[in-house]
DNA sequence: TTACAATTCTGTAATCATTCCAAATTGTCA
DNA sequence: TGACAATTTGGAATGATTACAGAATTGTAA
């Protein structure tokens, strides 16, 4: 099986030109699931692609969210993280190492209050921020 | 009854010093119930206050936050928002005209799911973004 | 293949919310 | 009143993101 190609072909039936970086990006997202930032995904690809820019990293995740290949999650404040995952899901940030997990939430496939009648809706975020299990143990170690 | 007084023991009993700019700030929370940025609470009061100064405006809304008295949104990208109602419910953000509308959200105080179990979690929040009723009429007759 | 147009990419400069920091002010309490 | 602590101020720094204009690449048609 060749990856590239399958993602090759996911950008061109979206109507999006599979060019190299696009499909590169698309490729990451998919193999790396950790709702990474555009700075993470352009830190990881460029040894590979010494041209690749930060900027063409930000285009690229803009345009593969205005076509509905990724989520935008706005979760902590300054930067912005990208899910291939676009069904709907919960998000658990951790205020210490940072990690995004991914939790089943059927709140957000349910019917919408009726104080938004009238309301179009376009997306649904349910997050949650705390600890994660293995900074709460860390931290109860320490104190 | 003197709303000043009021809210200058809520602060003292939070075990914050009752400043002038503190109170002031608290006071335009209360009456402003539009989820501002610190933006928006430093142009409005600055006029009454003209040496006050945009960091303070940070600075208490941190405060304010760590104590308990707002709860802060991220929702959009660039801005934090922070709302002087700390009870569980959901905010449905306008991509178009920006504001940010409160609806009751009983998910956010249901059981957590079992991926989460021995994570401690701090925060819930649950946003909706779209167009609200106004600006989806307005979308409508341009066409 | 060649040539031209359209699209995409690149890199630097700008933007803008937020934070840093050191000095000035204000508050507290003996 | 005096002295120390807490708070405020404003200008500089930070850092994610965007704007922009030129360079490179790709698509198309002869």
């Amino acid at each position: 099986m060749n990856r590239t190609i399958d993602y090759y072909t996911e950008l061109a039936q979206r109507g999006l030109q599979p060019s190299v970086q696009r499909v590169r990006i698309l490729e990451f997202l998919h193999a790396n699931r950790i709702h990474p930032t555009a700075e993470q995904i352009w830190l990881r690809l460029s040894p590979g692609m010494p041209t690749l820019s930060r900027t063409t990293v930000y285009n690229t995740l803009k345009l593969f969210a205005e076509a509905g290949i990724v989520q935008t999650l706005v979760i902590e404040e300054k930067e912005m993280r990208f899910d291939i995952d676009t069904s709907h899901h919960g998000h658990f940030s951790c205020d210490r190492c940072g990690t995004v997990f991914d939790f089943t939430a059927s709140a957000l496939s349910g019917a919408v209050p009726s104080e938004l009648d009238g309301f179009e809706i376009r997306e649904r975020h349910l997050y949650y921020k705390g600890l994660c299990r293995e900074c709460r143990t860390k931290e109860r170690r320490k104190g």
